[in-house]
RNA sequence: GGGGAUGUAGCUCAAUUGGUUAGAGCACCGGACUGUCGAUCCGGAGGUUGCGGGUUCGAGCCCCGUCAUCCUCGCCA
């Protein structure tokens, strides 16, 4: 009997090879059985194969294929054959066919619950994620899980040709609160001490800048024990980066050219720098959002001072309002339509949705009648409307207009079809605030995390109006998510002394949290930044999909749970012993 | 913790106003078939309508509770 190693793929037999005797390793994807002839799809994550088998070849094979059913594995050799009229042009090896002399049922399948070679989801998730060994063998999901390895070694191959190094930082961490909840690991060896999985690598990167390794990077799964979302999990990975005697344009040059050749290289774009950058304020200004979708217009328009003229209560006695000019949509909206974009708006937290319909003579709304001949003119004017336009208000406080606004228009882009879902357009946000307030904890937190510098300008701020200071911080937002998040970190202990005392840190507790940190600081730590990408997340907007989880190979169920190993679980009452838990 | 959607055959779904024996496609099982490629044709089997309770002469459908999955607000330095 001959070997039932493969020779080849079942993906890469062409032409070329007719005549030549192979071997195939594979899946049975799908069979046809014609009483004579049968046919095998045989599957691999290179691709698929047909086989068939002749009963005048041998019986006894021919009696053994007809036994096979989806998802067996098998071993089959033969001759690789020109198919001639009967080739099929849907698939890359349909030009060929492989007349089997010799087939090897390497073993057997119970039915699958659902199909796995369909292109369209075969099941719901959770089915899928009990399955995941069956769901991973879907050939949509090889291809994702192929390209989020692609990301990753391209991402490798960037920062190792620029010097960079990797280095690993441990799982088995230590709690330092600010931040996300914590996951706490139970020391055996110190009753009732803890190790905390890490939220980042953060601290222990920027003490190896401390150590000299001026150019480092991991690839670092990340833990926060906080709920979840379509774009959240509880373990993620990050690419983590940090350099030393760098300034924010070092950084976001190397962030820039990696993220270049990934787009370029692993995508097949053809996109060259500078991405643009945006301040903070003017992102919010013009889309009501840090990490706005720059796709497509539909900006913020400010009417405040316009609508506090007008007889409309809400509009005179709201703090801000502002509008989106949804172009030439008026006959794609009902008013049915409209009520649900109203509710939609409410989600987000807005009070309501006001819209006005631009016919070529008059405005087309409820609150219409409160707006001056001129007054309307002003508007059409401040909107740029033309006729069949749609126009969309919230009125609020400044900061309650962002959410609903943001969410409103990016609902509005994606409905009207403003923009092609296969482009990626990169974009920097910088100068964001130092700090932002916190009401129930009445203090200052920082926004980006507490070891950011701010603008070496704003220094004087920080005494006077903490508030307005901004931070040597910056993000690279893609398609309208946080691709990465960085900063300029403080790399002066008395500086960062300073920052934690304005978050309202005592230097006690200083101490206690961070004083290993602050120790470092102290032996020579040079100017240092850096950042991190959400590898998950890029693999999202890569592969476009909208799921966090159809990025990874095993992810956990919006309540935390994987649905296939069955975790989390209980344990043995003599593992909690030894743990002194019980 | 709050709001919302969904849950019917192995899978995806249907089932009129609460009314006869809960249906279809795919998958599965048996049979026919030598050029199929989502094979085709004939036949068959397959149901705790998520779970528990209630209303009713009668519940897949209505009510209450509960569980699961998803979306979302809070949360995520």
């Amino acid at each position: 009997m001959a070997s039932w190693k493969r020779t080849h793929t079942c993906g890469e037999l062409r032409l070329e090879h007719a005549d030549s005797t192979v071997t195939l390793n594979g899946w049975v994807q799908n069979y046809r059985d014609h009483g004579g002839l049968v046919f095998i799809d045989l599957r691999d994550r290179y691709g698929k194969t047909q086989i068939v088998f002749d009963p005048k070849f041998d019986p006894t094979m021919h009696e053994l294929a007809r036994s096979l059913r989806a998802e067996h594995v098998v071993s089959a050799t033969g001759i690789v054959s020109d198919r001639g009229e009967a080739r099929n042009p849907k698939i890359p090896t349909g030009d060929i066919e492989i007349k089997a002399r010799g087939l090897i049922i390497l073993n057997r399948s119970e039915v699958p619950p659902f199909e796995i070679g369909t292109e369209e989801e075969p099941a719901s998730e959770d089915i899928r994620l009990r399955y995941r060994f069956l769901d991973l063998r879907r050939p949509k999901m090889q291809r994702i899980l192929m390209l989020r390895h692609q990301i990753v070694t391209a991402m490798r191959e960037y920062l190792n040709s620029e010097g960079f190094l990797e280095i690993e930082t441990p799982i088995l961490s230590r709690s330092t609160p600010e931040g996300a909840r914590d996951f706490l690991v139970p020391s055996r060896m110190h009753p009732g001490s803890w190790y905390a999985l890490p939220q980042s690598p953060q601290l222990l990167k920027q003490i190896l800048m401390v150590a000299g390794y001026d150019k480092y990077y991991q690839l670092a799964r990340c833990f926060r024990d906080e709920d979840l979302r379509a774009n959240r999990q509880p373990e993620f990975s990050q690419l983590d980066l940090e350099m030393a005697f760098v300034d924010m344009d070092g950084v976001l040059s190397v962030v820039e050219g990696m993220t270049l050749h990934l787009a370029n290289k692993v995508m097949g774009k053809n996109l060259v720098g500078p991405f643009p950058r945006l301040d903070y304020d003017d992102a919010m200004e013009r889309y009501g959002v840090d990490k706005p979708d720059t796709r497509f217009g539909l900006e913020l328009v400010d009417i405040t001072k316009l609508a506090h003229e007008t007889e409309f209560s809400v509009f005179k006695s709201a703090g801000c309002v502002r509008g989106i000019n949804a172009k030439g949509a008026a006959e794609k909206f009902s008013r049915k339509d409209l009520d649900q974009l109203t509710a939609f708006v409410q989600e987000q937290g807005a009070k309501g949705l006001a819209w006005m319909k631009v016919e070529a003579d008059k405005l087309q709304s409820p609150i219409a009648k409160f707006f001056s001949d001129a007054q309307q003119a002003e508007l059409r004017n401040q909107l740029q409307a033309e006729a069949g336009d749609v126009l969309f208000f919230v009125a609020d406080a400044r900061e309650k207009t962002h959410a609903p606004l943001n969410a409103l228009r990016n609902k509005l882009g994606e409905d009207l079809k403003l923009y092609d879902p296969a482009e990626l357009r990169f974009l920097w946000v910088i100068k964001f605030p130092m700090f932002e307030w916190d009401e129930t904890e009445r203090r200052f937190i920082a926004m980006h995390h507490p070891f950011t510098a701010p603008l070496e300008e704003d220094w004087p701020l920080l005494e006077t109006d903490p508030a307005a200071a901004r931070a040597q911080a910056y993000d690279l937002v893609l398609n309208g998510e946080e691709l990465v998040s960085g900063s300029i970190r403080l790399h002066q202990h008395e500086k960062q002394m300073k920052i934690f005392e304005l978050i309202g840190m005592n230097k006690e507790e200083q101490e206690k949290r961070f004083g290993f940190f602050l120790e470092a600081l102290r032996y020579g730590a040079p100017p240092h930044g850096g950042m991190a990408i959400g590898i998950d997340r890029c693999v999202m907007e890569f592969a476009g999909v909208d799921s966090i989880r159809e990025t990874m190979a095993f992810p956990k169920t919006q309540r935390g749970q994987d649905l296939m190993m069955g975790s989390p679980a209980e344990v043995e009452p003599k593992q909690l012993r030894e743990l002194g838990l019980r």
